[in-house]
DNA sequence: AAAAATGGTGGGTGCACACCCATCATGGGG
DNA sequence: CCCCATGATGGGTGTGCACCCACCATTTTT
């Protein structure tokens, strides 16, 4: 990786545009590309109303698994606990969840879906594929199931939700 | 896909950490996830040398194509100038990368790679590397080789570089 | 020679994300 | 009945990223 540079160099005067190999080569900056760009994307579509990537992942597993306190929805979103009050709270304003005290333990604050957020997802699911559309423009439809599948099984193996993140840089 | 939260319940009082099928049924989210999975992994990695993201890639574009004026490095990597400046800034301070203003064109300065610098870059591609090992663990080497052709080509199909990417609002 | 264009530099802004802490209400055990 | 654990909430912090503008040096154009 370190003599291809003398061959390689781009006729300076014209339009240097292309990616270095020694990122391209890498899977990993090709995913953390395409990631941000689909997720910027998807983003933006998001934003055009007002949520942003948090909303809608509450939404879906209200959706998908039913009420749940948000002590849960934290858990299984892997968000902190104080963020997901936030996020409750603007997904509460237009009215597509209803927060209720759990009448057995009355400090837990059952969050479900209403109606209007059931259809709001939809809406947002259809955005999603449009955007996925777009993404992945490149690949057939073979392809694509090919690379979901890939992806799923590495989405699998990843260790924590997001909290396994940030660089925590110095620790004295 | 407003039909399945019935059925799919979890049971409420074990532990519910599956992501919403809703979110995992969309390549753009498993691509956005496992993108931020390997850019925060390899983040992490870079920031115990202090370095972000940027630092690599210019690297990378120093070693690959050769020396560029920081103009060209900007339209090359789609970063704003101003933050060329202060990434070269951070790598010429080790001796990474060395400042030249051009003498056909004294208004240009021309950033090449060190010795050290290419060392440096050298180590950043193996531990790149392991990073990857361990983002792809999941994936035997034909299903790797399969996941980077794949996203190749949706990379190679992206519109700009990450400068297509914020929420530009409003583009009056 | 003056004016416009180009390249580089420094400073500062806004945003999203992740995280942490103090506070309050409730539940449950000593 | 008091104390502690749990859940929810509000407020505030730090960081990385992308972006913008004002300024200076130099080149190119007029």
């Amino acid at each position: 990786m370190t003599a291809m540079n003398d061959a390689t160099r781009a006729p300076e005067g014209a339009g240097p545009r292309a990616a270095p190999p020694t990122l391209t080569g890498l899977t990993t900056y090709l995913l953390s590309r395409t990631g941000k760009a689909a997720r910027t994307a998807f983003a933006a579509e998001l934003a055009g109303q007002g949520m942003r990537l948090w909303h809608m992942a509450v939404l879906a597993a209200l959706a998908d698994f039913g009420p749940h306190a948000q002590r849960e929805l934290s858990v299984r979103l892997a968000i902190d606990p104080s963020d997901v009050v936030k996020v409750v709270d603007e997904l509460a304003a237009p009215g597509w969840v209803e927060r209720a005290r759990d009448p057995a333990d009355r400090r837990r604050v059952v969050i479900s879906l209403t109606q209007p957020g059931r259809a709001a997802l939809d809406g947002l699911t259809v955005r999603a594929g449009e955007v996925q559309d777009a993404v992945l423009a490149p690949l057939d439809p073979a392809e694509r199931r090919q690379l979901h599948a890939l992806l799923a099984r590495v989405h699998a193996g990843l260790p924590a939700g997001p909290g396994a993140g940030r660089g925590r840089p110095s620790p004295p």
